[in-house]
DNA sequence: ATACCGACCTGAAGCTACGTTAGGTTAAAC
DNA sequence: GTTTAACCTAACGTAGCTTCAGGTCGGTAT
């Protein structure tokens, strides 16, 4: 798979594609003999998967400490879980922070509507 | 109230609170002789408004643009009001963003809990 | 008095995170 | 034979604070 295929399945920008590679956040993308990338499934499928953890304020070094592990084996798999135990975690927060925000928002929505309808 | 103490209320750190002014995100701040800020108690919260929104991702341009609004009067209540509710759709939007990591989080989690099962 | 402390003030510079853009090259495709 | 699509490095940009240098108060301890 070429790069700008990777690029249209991901929602990842080329550049970012290439950023990500070289900050070693997935290392492990095979080169033809042009020189150009070429993508497996499996590499794409981890982009989207990187592309996920980002959209959801993973930082980009958790995701290399993530990279790291998938990396070094199977062996790993226990604390890549816990990784991502991790952030599910504070997408639970985060997802707790929204809610309060909404109710802040519908309570002050509520004064905006009473206002205007005192105007009327 | 003194600075350090809306800091306490709101979250915000103090460099924060000056930067807001200074961004014009609050330009309502009384000062005392000594120059100091006082703020209300109205002050405090809608710095606490600001840091709600904040948190939850809206760009301080447009809390400026709200600020703005908050500051032409009543008559700009049902602009406000729509800057709000965009607000609170984009919430919704972030929800759903969130909604769909956790799944496909939970499906890779599922995964590794095989993986681990068949290792033992 | 005097010396010191802590909380406030200012403007400007600095910093982190996360890409994007610029400038220039190579190689395949039409 | 000229578009097109990759490649590279390196500089640039933006958002959003934070930190720094330097200064003013008011109160307390010596």
């Amino acid at each position: 798979m070429k790069i700008s295929e990777v690029a249209e399945r991901t929602g990842l920008s080329i550049p970012t594609i290439r950023f990500y590679e070289k900050s070693g956040l997935c290392p492990f993308i095979e080169r033809g003999p042009d020189g150009k990338r070429r993508f497996s499934t499996t590499d794409s499928d981890w982009l989207a998967l990187l592309a996920s953890l980002r959209a959801t304020g993973m930082p980009t070094a958790e995701m290399r400490a993530f990279a790291d592990l998938y990396a070094s084996g199977d062996s790993t798999v226990p604390e890549r879980r816990a990784a991502l135990l991790a952030h599910r975690q504070s997408l639970e927060d985060r997802q707790a922070e929204l809610d309060l925000c909404r109710t802040i928002l519908d309570q002050k929505l509520k004064k905006y509507d009473d206002i205007m309808k005192d105007q009327t």
